[in-house]
DNA sequence: CTCCAGATGTATCGACTTGATACATCGATC
DNA sequence: GATCGATGTATCAAGTCGATACATCTGGAG
């Protein structure tokens, strides 16, 4: 449960919180909010389904909405459903904004459900980012430095590549953040309206991006 | 050995190709090359070594270079090397361009070790590439337009970036096609000379991009 | 009307990966 | 002369993907 479910569960949570869902629907939802940087497949699915019905934040129910007629038939599927301890566990998690919160995938889920994060978490969140993207093209710029040399065009191209995707990311973060502030300065009180969009900053993707954006559509 | 090991083992073929290596280096040099955009564990470099060396494509021997006076001590050691089907074999796989090397990171892989490919192979991975990743743009298009209005302004600006990302990469391949054929055109036999870094075109990364790279910065 | 291809739906399996860790030797620095 | 970190090989539990099995519902072609 400690691989890297810290992805899994919150979008999960994330989701049902919306609205109740079976695992068919929840899993098209997934890859489609998540789905420029995430595959979800039924593999990871189920179990996790599974282990949070176990730890009582969702349940199952295998009679669908209001269908008073029909006993049998209908077509198996449990539609699942936080709980109460769910909704507390969720708001735990989106108030969250530690370390974990700025590595990549963990930032790219937490992204995903900034509408139901409050606005100091999300700067918080963004600004650690921010500064973790930062550390990380330190990084990279003195290891490319340190190897220059040796490589060929090819692979230096695609480390020059990678140095640029990742300057474009902070500079995304940055278009963000003053969004942020802007918004926070404007409205004091912090309505919720994320307004971003059409910034002249706003530019790249989160990190690796739309990679996957495909595996169901719809 | 199915699973995305299909780039694991060319890259590791690749680097022992240019000098050979035991594992602790070729480790440091594959999260190099490959770094932005691919980790790599020993949990999986040491099972693809063993399983590289069972169908002879690689020899591990433990006496290191010329050091003929110490018989034991010398820290164990195994350095690995090409067998002479292992180069034919790495000859095949670079001549190789079919459908699978557009795919997301077996691209990068064929990409960093372009250096030993020919000018046409070149070419063809490229454009593949190009094609895959215009289908995958009007997919995420589509996918967007399809469910607009459902989604909430973070989600949205996710998916805008994310589109975003894939079309600065086809930018990116435009850039690299254009060179490709001007070094053909003005040197008809392809001397092997890549020619890329600052065209005016070339901009983003293969895809996910720079995410780890950070792991071991030797 | 019938049949069947394809979407919907739940679920599992094998092969693979990651991240952590165990173990051991070498090289410095103090 | 010892302690700390880099070098080096190797394994393990936990988790993930991709494929697949199985079943039902739906929309059209014939």
């Amino acid at each position: 449960m400690r691989g890297r479910s810290d992805v899994l569960e919150p979008a999960i949570l994330g989701l049902l919180h919306e609205s109740p869902m079976h695992g068919y629907e929840l899993r098209k939802r997934l890859n489609l909010v998540l789905g420029s940087f995430r595959a979800l497949s039924y593999g990871s699915l189920y179990p996790a389904l599974k282990s949070l019905a176990d730890r009582g934040w969702i349940v199952g129910s295998e009679s669908p909405e209001g269908a008073p007629h029909a006993v049998t038939s209908k077509r198996a599927r449990i539609v699942y459903q936080l709980t109460a301890d769910g909704k507390e566990h969720l708001q735990e998690v989106l108030a969250s904004s530690g370390p974990s919160t700025w590595e990549d995938e963990n930032f790219d889920v937490r992204f995903a459900f900034f509408g139901q994060t409050d606005a100091e978490t999300r700067l918080r969140i963004l600004e650690g980012r921010r500064t973790r993207l930062t550390e990380r093209l330190e990084q990279i710029r003195q290891s490319v430095a340190r190897t220059r040399e040796r490589m060929d065009e090819y692979t230096l191209e695609l480390q020059r590549h990678g140095l640029e995707q990742v300057e474009r990311e902070v500079r995304w973060l940055d278009g963000l953040i003053d969004n942020e502030r802007g918004v926070r300065r404007a409205r004091p009180t912090g309505t919720g309206r994320p307004a971003a969009a059409d910034s002249p900053a706003a530019a790249p993707a989160s990190a690796d991006a739309a990679r996957n954006t495909e595996k169901e559509r719809g």
